[in-house]
DNA sequence: TTTT
DNA sequence: TTTT
């Protein structure tokens, strides 16, 4: 009924923007967002998170999201599960972002905005495609 | 760096209380979450969302917390990954809650309070046992 | 760059509907949220925080949203200032909601969903109008 | 009820950091979100969001929160009101900031981690001393 | 495997 | 000015 998530974090690559076979555009990454503490043997911890983006945003995320740059993804959490090759049920968590912002972007001007960094709120219902298990 | 979700949902099942070796409390519970719009044969669709929460707060969920009951959960996201007994590395998504609200909470009195509904802010770092494969 | 806000509480009274001079429906009104802890003197207190909405949202939040009904709200901080009649600069936040999520609606039926409850993501860049001082 | 904001801007000055009365250090700052759209006259705009710090947080802030470095904050809205000299009630609005993190801190060393940078979450009850009209 |  |  309510579903919110928000994320800072480093790609741990460059996205790859990929079309469906309706032509809908759609890339994915993952997000290494490092813990707030550390574990028992005092190393830095992540969890490492899978985002995907559709449509528009998804082909800003090709253009402007670079492995290891600080991002802060907005989004909602979604569970798919499908039956793998060997007849099992597998489950996959994503987030499902509408919003994604470049903080460390390569290409920021010198007052520190983006340049050609278009409105990226993206609020239209989400297109049927993005269940595909890709 | 950051990351925090936000959900408002129902529990599939009453909450089970457990305890770790070393005797913390555990309780973990999944959360259903209604999708904003319909799938493709205009069935509404649900995220089936783990939730795990731990001490104190694990405590007040298993005293409150009711299947079907609407539930708001707080807390972040995380992906643990071990080794199943075929020797295959699995990831488990869940929320790691601190704060959980009851917003249907059936032992509300007449003025809508919840009566003995303690702090339910848990901030304090959370402990190594959670990271143990349940 | 980034600003989230995402409450619970309750309206202090009932919405009104208004219209701008150019015709967009705009609904204003106060939700009262209870801090997670006691004042000094041992009472409960609230923030009480003013929320506005626009367009369909706004016609929604009319029809669904009634004094004292538990309500979520999601959207951003928004700061307004203006010169009051004095000549002194008043500022003024608000909430600009993009989603509101009626948790006892009395119009739900027997299942608990509520009826003729569209979609409720407004997600279009926010008009010039939301900038008068209402 | 349920109250969470989750904000990414710049702050405009440096911050002071206080201490009240009973010795409980606080700072506060404003923190410049740029708004993701346009003005009408097709200028960016930004809201000035006041921000609060108590206890060990207020210390760090002051030890590293810069004017102009980009900023995430994380906390609760916080609506105070006072009578003023001229006898009239003023309704102030900030967040009460339970974490914040320094994105581009020039503390960071070469792997992009923040040096001496402490545990920064402060989950314990907010201390009376808070609603003090500073 | 799932809630209303 | 305020909700339960």
């Amino acid at each position: 009924m309510l579903n919110r998530v928000i994320l800072i974090g480093r790609p741990t690559r460059d996205p790859i923007l990929k079309y469906t076979p309706s032509g809908v555009a759609v890339t994915t990454f993952t997000l290494a967002v490092d813990r707030p503490f550390k574990s028992e043997s005092g190393e830095r911890e992540a969890d490492f998170i899978p985002v995907v983006t559709w449509r528009q945003l998804a082909e800003t995320c090709a253009n402007y999201l670079r492995k290891g740059r600080l991002t802060a993804v907005e989004g909602r959490i979604q569970v798919r599960n499908y039956e793998n090759s060997e007849g099992k049920r597998v489950y996959v968590t994503e987030i499902i972002a509408d919003n994604v912002r470049f903080l460390e972007s390569s290409k920021s001007n010198s007052n520190g905005h983006q340049k050609d960094d278009p409105f990226q709120d993206d609020g239209t219902p989400i297109d049927i495609d993005e269940n595909l298990p890709f």
